[in-house]
DNA sequence: GCAAAGCACTTTGCGTTACAAAGTAATAAT
DNA sequence: ATTATTACTTTGTAACGCAAAGTGCTTTGC
């Protein structure tokens, strides 16, 4: 029988904050931090950091620039960062249930 | 347009070890600590620490015995670790946008 | 028969992470 | 002019993940 394997889940995405983002991010073109606040619920000194993680991974951009005169911090996804989330969501799937099957592993 | 909405992720359970450990107790009546190590691929004391984290939690019971002379440690998840871990993959939807799952390979 | 090696784990130590409180710098309001 | 608000970043710390080391028993070798 087929011993399940389990593939590594990318340490990167697999954080409840930064899949939250990713996962914004992957069905619009871009989103601004208030907006990935709101969302993600979390506070700004968190999200601050999960969004420079991602960054340093090359998974997103962060583009900063002035709406009238206020800051606008609006993050993208990147290729890489779509292929990495897409790699992350089949590993993730040998992670879900497996087949019905009641016997005694040893 | 409706904005997504991103339920917590069970912090005992959202953690790659403790994920797999699950996945496979979910599938068999019970599963011994070597074999756990096998499928994870962890080291003997991460496995440890993390089968510790999901009884303590009440996510599975950790039973000790002896094959022989010697010792074997059997772990069998609870109906309460059943439960949180369908709450798990339920919540986990909303992070996996739908598009990615119909998505046709090659 | 007694040290050495192996098995089955647990405990310990420590670098990394996640989080929010505090800090910074600007504009806006009173 | 002072205070509040916006939009973040930096800092401090508690919790976490990981593997090295430790424990206790068994088995093997000489």
């Amino acid at each position: 029988m087929t011993i399940n394997k389990f593939p590594p889940l990318d340490p990167v995405i697999h954080s409840q904050v930064r899949l939250a983002v990713l996962s914004v991010l992957i069905g619009v073109k871009e989103a601004d931090f208030n907006y990935l606040k709101k969302v993600t619920e979390t506070t700004d000194g968190n999200l601050s950091t999960h969004l420079s993680k991602l960054e340093e991974a090359g998974y997103m951009t962060i583009k900063k620039s002035f709406k009238g005169k206020k800051p606008v911090t609006t993050c993208s996804i990147t290729e890489k960062g779509k292929r990495a989330f897409a790699r992350y969501l089949e590993a993730l799937k040998d992670y879900l249930p497996p087949a019905s099957n009641q016997e005694t592993k040893e």
